[in-house]
DNA sequence: ATTTATTTTTAGATTAATCTAATATTATTT
DNA sequence: AAATAATATTAGATTAATCTAAAAATAAAT
């Protein structure tokens, strides 16, 4: 089977990316949103995944990946996030900038390459924002995450994700104290705003609102 | 500026390899041999170069590269030889491993990335083939470096580079016992052949052929 | 259950990069 | 110096990836 364009790779992340428990739940549009394109490119582009089978397309009703492209789509995940851990455990970025660089980095052409890195890494299991690495052959383990959004009052929880990862929200998150691997418990919660207040690390009381809530990611 | 494409980088680093003292010595058909395409792709191609002023071009007489064109090459060729020292020396990658993953590492476009990892390897100053990495300035000192072949009976040297970087050729100074870092001493030379007889580390006593010989690069 | 609105697909163009075949230029050899 | 050979360029096609505008299918609303 051919290698997979960068574009073709991009897709098919896509695809993974915004599929749900459904069976052809992702639409051509939310497709065209996510990678900032238009709805006859995605309808183009799922014409020819669909004929190297990597997903199973129905015209006008929506598009799932298929066994052969989820192998594919997890094996660019596994790269995007050692990448990302390679760059801010030993180069020392921070984690709000690694994800351009690692979309670069995910499609390099190399299986000795990345079994390397990993050893190299020492095998991590998640990524620096706390998403977990798929193995060689696309296994993971998922932490129970749940929004903080969720979390009842006096509940504990340790931040380990976040759902939105664009820049701006991680640096707002770096401002106000909230970094991968606190300790956070819900102290107050207002119902009309959905805001809440929370105690990181037992020591700093913080207001968030709903909209940091809802996209922080906590186990408990 | 725009960004150059993969392919036009790959173009200008051909040019740039390709070129020597003379002015505009660089021919159509020398750089599609290098690149294993077509002379029609490389006009089209120097066509376009020529229109971004990364080279300049004269049709039928040959082409040079612009003082732009340069710095871009450099840059790509510091990236080019800064992954292999990663790969080598980080990766535990044999040196003859490394040229195939470096030409798709030395595409990925991050100044930061660049200066962060020149950083992580300690500001190496030469690539695992003895080949200098140019600074962000695109400035570099050669190794004043002469082919085995060159030495004089009784002479010594230190293996600093090769000139043929193709994996058969290294594989065989690996088999052989040649490795950047030896000591060499030219013990015979057969005058007829081009071939001679060599002591590496003073220890190993080594027939190689003139063409061995001539691809083998040693400081004196 | 029609009409209207939304979503999706197709048709037709465009750009980058490549190719083969034909043409043009330069170099070499009688 | 004309003929031949070698090199290089252009013309015309092709493929991947994209776009806009038009057409088709589905969903929503009256």
């Amino acid at each position: 089977m051919k290698k997979l364009s960068f574009a073709e790779e991009n897709y098919l992340k896509a695809v993974y990316h915004l599929s749900n428990a459904g069976e052809f739940d992702v639409t051509t549009n939310s497709i065209a949103e996510e990678m900032d394109t238009k709805a006859a490119s995605v309808s183009d582009m799922l014409r020819r995944l669909s004929e190297k089978e990597m997903v199973v397309y129905r015209k006008y009703q929506g598009v799932k990946i298929s066994e052969k492209g989820k192998i594919a789509a997890l094996q660019v995940i596994r790269k995007h996030r050692l990448w990302e851990v390679f760059l801010v455990e030993k180069l020392k970025f921070n984690w709000d900038q690694v994800h351009e660089i690692a979309e670069q980095l995910e499609h390099i052409k190399s299986p000795l390459l990345i079994q390397r890195l990993d050893d190299f890494l020492g095998h991590p299991k998640f990524d620096p924002h706390g998403d977990p690495i798929p193995d060689e052959n696309g296994l993971f383990k998922e932490k129970p995450q749940v929004p903080l959004a969720e979390v009842e009052i006096s509940g504990d929880g340790i931040v380990v994700a976040v759902k939105d990862t664009n820049s701006m929200f991680l640096q707002h998150l770096d401002r106000i104290g909230i970094y991968l691997g606190a300790k956070t418990k819900v102290t107050e919660k207002v119902e009309f705003d959905g805001s809440m207040e929370i105690l990181v690390d037992g020591k700093n009381k913080l207001f968030i609102s709903k909209e940091v809530a809802e996209n922080v990611l906590v186990t408990h």
